[in-house]
DNA sequence: TATGAATGAGCTTTCATTCAT
DNA sequence: GATGAATGAAAGCTCATTCAT
């Protein structure tokens, strides 16, 4: 087999397993034995269990920024929610895709070794990030009440963690996805709105 | 010592190694220095390294569920918001004496077996029903609009568990506590009440 | 069986067979097979393969290194050539009562790690030291001509490990060691020294 | 390329990694790196790691063994001598030319296998053999005194083994070489010499 | 009760060698 | 001749658990 073919066949193999046992319980032999390969055949591709790991995990990182974009605000006020709800579902989206590092990056944050905590660290930073800048400015722009805006990035990024993390079955279905998405906006707008945004919005399809 | 005084001394090093290490990285060496005790020991009060953690997960759950009570319609509407927001504040409150579970419970999800996995499920979808319920019982009693129940109960414990996990300082203070339980009920609430059921609650002090 | 007790048994076990097999070609495996122990027993009392070498290493180093005493030139010619005898014959019969560590040290030098290799050669830098001043202390008091105290030194140094190395059944003999430290002695001293020294000693017997 | 050359040219990768590294620490895959040949090519040149490593020490035993000619006695006692240091220092100028395989012969000579052991043991032991063969000589031609024949020949090979291998520097410059080699010469025939033999011979210059 | 020496299955990793292309 | 992907035995090491004292 073509050298190329044979890393994203193993590649493939990991993700899987490791989304279903998780880092500490999946041994290379899973992995090997999933694969269909030998044992010396993993090391000719990857140093280590740690670095395919890695591999998948930065993979998924890059993806999932790809997918984030800051709101642009020199749109209209109804277009800047529109731009946040294409985020969320390009988010929804692209983790209906990879369910299992989806498992891996929302869940397997203790103990791995300070590496991995720092890289995962890392990462939610960014989003948190991006999440508080875009409401700093919509409380310039007079969108949003003036509140905490680090303790609501923080609700935000742990309400869509979770909804992602307990709700695989809808990411399949890319109109349950827009449902999905719109529904989460509506929550926190209506929430952060000084007053009601949604009025011109359409109204949502039977959310199951 | 007394057989009940050691269970408690070997439960409470095991807490704090657990907790600061995760399940996997801490091992019954770990704990037995911790605890100043002999190998033998430990097995002649827990039947494994995995019973001990089963044991301490088990506490965590039926103290947290102590904590949460179910919203009692019969009052008027002011005092079930009241009553949200203390079931929020009492989990805070809670889980701020026990910060080494809490990083357990909340982010150690994947591979260490299915009987974890199930337990731990079994705990949160007990939480979810409560959430649930409560908002259900809003929506009849007119205070909540319609809206994708499930989903939002997704949210709303997602939010809270990440508020929970990035921000354990906060969890020290008892008035910085309330602000916060407040802080994410009005972050909630504003959104889902038809109309607007804040216009009587206290203004939150000095939110940082 | 004792703590102290077991130590000693592995590291005897341990000690035959890297004599027999060098270090690299002995494996754990080899040891604890001879030891009659299990795989964890042994790391129980050894953090490495490499720490029980080294530990076995330094013994060896401790003990030759105590066998070694500068000359005292406050005494008279003759016990001078009387105490350099007795510092050979003292090494001799020292690695005559641990032969396994003495291949080792004698012939295990490239490859191991940069570790080994500078403990080793400090070792025999001490001793090349030891006879380096002797030499010079000879050369002073006209007890020995003048020549390259460096080159000599070293031939020195070879030629004794030499005889260690190649010749472990005379080693087992008091009266051999004797007979072969002098015989050695009287080589090197009737070569450095300016006039005939060996002509008031007595005769060496029947050297095998 | 031509076959001969290949060969010649693995062989001289393999020979310098073997000699820096020693024969356990050279890996195949140091050598196919070094000689920027394939895995598989390797193999189709040497039967194993081992016999390549095998054929480098033949060679050089073949070009040690040329170096070493018998004393022919039919010429007069100072030219004895002449041929003694010949004879030295032609193996001195000879393995400056190949320090690295001189390392391994000198001192890989544990735990190879049986097979190593016994090639190194029979090629010291032809020197030993050409060694006591010229100091019976010597001996029966009244040049030597009475001695041990079997512990001096021991006694000069291990002293010339440690010099060559603990100064490789001196290797490089004729001229170093032959006062290096007359200085042993001079330490071990004054000592072994019934009378003084070194009257006649030109004085050494300036040895550092 | 308490001890701690002993266990052994199982882990990750290495590397000389083979063989289809 | 040449390649390099594939192999698998064997290495060093860990750690939850047991049991004689």
């Amino acid at each position: 087999m073509k050298r190329k073919d044979r890393r994203i066949q193993v590649l493939d193999c990991a993700r899987r397993i490791f989304g279903r046992k998780g880092y500490h319980s999946t041994s290379v032999s899973d992995i090997i034995r999933e694969a269909g390969i030998a044992r010396g055949t993993f090391y000719l591709y990857f140093d280590s269990k740690r670095a395919i790991f890695d591999e998948l995990l930065d993979e998924l990182f890059v993806r999932i920024d790809e997918c984030i974009n800051r709101v642009d605000p020199s749109v209209g006020p109804g277009d800047v929610i529109g731009q946040l709800i294409d985020n969320v579902e390009r988010v929804f989206a692209l983790l209906s895709s990879d369910r299992d590092m989806t498992r891996i990056v929302l869940h397997e944050a203790v103990g791995l070794d300070q590496g991995f905590d720092r890289k995962l660290e890392e990462f939610y930073r960014k989003i948190l990030d991006t999440i508080e800048v875009s409401l700093n400015l919509g409380i310039e722009m007079n969108l949003v009440r003036n509140l905490d805006v680090r303790i609501v990035a923080l609700a935000i990024l742990g309400a869509i963690k979770e909804v992602l993390y307990r709700q695989p079955e809808w990411l399949a279905d890319a109109k349950a996805r827009r449902t999905a998405s719109e529904e989460m906006l509506r929550l926190f707008l209506s929430g952060l709105a000084e007053q009601e945004l949604f009025s011109g919005m359409p109204e949502v399809s039977d959310t199951p």
